[in-house]
DNA sequence: CATGAATGAGCGTTCATTCAT
DNA sequence: AATGAATGAACGCTCATTCAT
């Protein structure tokens, strides 16, 4: 389909990553066949075999990458230093976008779905899951309850990918409203106000 | 394993159905083999093709099948009336639970990921999945805004579907703290004055 | 090419053997084909896993039937009691036919092969060669020394084996003039007076 | 591995040969890769068919060598004159040795095997061993009657291409004791008196 | 002369599906 | 209705060989 006519190795082993991850994308592990892969990367199915062992060698290599993209992201945050909530929730389209474009909505429904049964996957997902979460609290901590503000961030992370589901599931449904009320939701967790104030308002009720 | 000795042969279908059921959420549904399914269900592979055309047909019947089940929740709930917020919120925990053991988590995983390349499964399931937000968003709509309560709707589904991964992602963490945390979220979405008056509050900022 | 119409499954799984032996003989254990043993066997290259695990497994089990086959022929000359030598001798013809025909050559030849760079089939080799060697000893000691006995034994199988190798080289050869001189050796290594003895008698003529 | 720095083109072309033949005794004909042997000689794969046509080409060179080498063996024996049985029994170990050394047996092996599915090998063969047989014959011819040596002879190569295979089947045998058969075996077939004659000359001694 | 990236036919093997019984 | 032996197309992968540089 699309080819890449680099001469350099590196970029030629990348160029099998990103064909393999347009199959992936459009057939699943299972169903991406390893001459589907070389067509789209423009080489024949043997000449893979140069850059990668096997075809596990390459769904394995497309997670680490994947999830080293998201640890970077979450560094981007810890150098907002106090103004974390802020910096995030300004930036949250950018970062749901990133998150849960319908590419890696797919690619991550096939990691899910493959950890489920290999607990090689399993292991490593759930490793690089927890640094993330891990980094990110810690750059949330400030003064807040840590447990609580875990179990925030576990439902957050849940939405965004839950979100990245929906998109599969109801994809006609206007993504902005979807943004919008996440925008809400996240207020409602991160806002130092959104907790310790509503607690304020039940003693009122 | 566990057979079904079942004569009736409608009995022996829902037998077929609950095998392929159990080796899909053992084994993905390219990675169940039907001679798996069929010692499971406790008759020959052949004989299987008596009650199903293909391997697919019997994916496509348990998709329908898990839904009309959720449609059936969703009923129960229409029957509360005008207390429908505070059914649904005071039987979360059980309606979470439902949603997300790991069974169905697992089962659905790879349904979603089986829609992402099969355009008639993709089909299934968005019919579905509007059909009961439909139906959920009748029985809420009362004197809201539609338009805004289908968004709350979309992204309560998407946290829901999003703890599916959760628990198996992190499966180590404390799940009664996710579910206190979804309360709270549902709370804020659904509770009238969880809108209502937080505008009010707002004007008060 | 033969194919084998039989119905029972222990018979079917003896054809497999049979079509795989003439296939080993005809291109060697790496040059034989499986849809070639499938074709000869007369049954689709799928169906020979129903009976076998793998090319390899195959192999295996015709060295094992080969080696045991051996075996039987050993265990007729322990009946022969103290007649051994003569029985042997006057039965070598048969016995050098049946150790070298060319079909059992080829298929040795592979199996030596074969063992050169598998420690496992080395070592079943071996196991198997001992065996044979230290029955036959124990049918020949009588009143000899054991020691050398072992030393003529290993010589007079190294002419077995040798005399295998022959038939593909030299084929032409005329087969009876082989077999005499074999003979001739064998009474030179085996008979009571062919060592020691055997001067004096020989004088005595 | 060791590789070889010769700038002469027929050196570097023998440099492929030893290459491929320590790669053969290693991994077999079809155990070897191109690539292996390649490293071995220290260059590249392509370049090989700068050399040589094909990894069969290379296997039938190697053949061809090592045949010649076993001509100018008997060619030593040629020049004994009248003294070659005496000659060839005196140097029966160091033969027996270069016949069958391990590295030389297993290549051996290699050959015979490969010649009974190659009939352009099998024939190689063929006129190689006859010409080296025709040779000894002529050595040794004096005056006996040339058939039963040619019977005689061809034991005694069988027992030589045997003693190769008995060294890799019952490796932990005394070799020792093996070649001292050997010697007996020897003498027996090709002492003047060995045959009619020797007893007796025997009775004289 | 020399490289090594690149090819692609062909291997052993799997498994949804069929069909004789 | 029921079996399970049998099929065969298609997979991931290998490796002798080629060829642009």
């Amino acid at each position: 389909m699309s080819g890449c006519n680099e001469k350099n190795a590196d970029k030629r082993r990348k160029c099998v990553l990103l064909a393999a991850e347009r199959s992936f994308v459009a057939s699943g592990f299972h169903g991406a066949r390893m001459a589907q892969i070389a067509k789209e990367a423009g080489m024949s199915p043997g000449h893979i075999y140069h850059y990668f062992e096997s075809k596990g060698q390459i769904i394995e290599e497309l997670i680490v990458t994947h999830f080293a993209e998201k640890v970077e992201m979450v560094e981007r945050f810890e150098q907002a230093g106090d103004k974390v909530v802020d910096h995030f929730i300004e930036n949250l389209e950018t970062n749901i976008e990133s998150s849960t474009d319908p590419f890696w909505s797919t690619l991550m429904l096939e990691i899910f779905s493959e950890a489920t049964r290999s607990p090689e996957i399993a292991e490593t997902l759930q490793k690089m899951d927890a640094e993330i979460k891990n980094r990110v609290v810690e750059a949330l901590r400030q003064n807040l309850d840590v447990e609580d503000l875990e179990a925030r961030l576990e439902i957050f992370i849940a939405i965004l990918q839950g979100i990245g589901i929906r998109k599969i599931v109801a994809p006609d449904f206007d993504h902005r409203a979807r943004i919008q009320k996440v925008r809400d939701v996240a207020e409602f967790l991160f806002r130092q106000d959104a907790n310790g104030m509503r607690t304020a308002e039940k003693v009122g009720n």
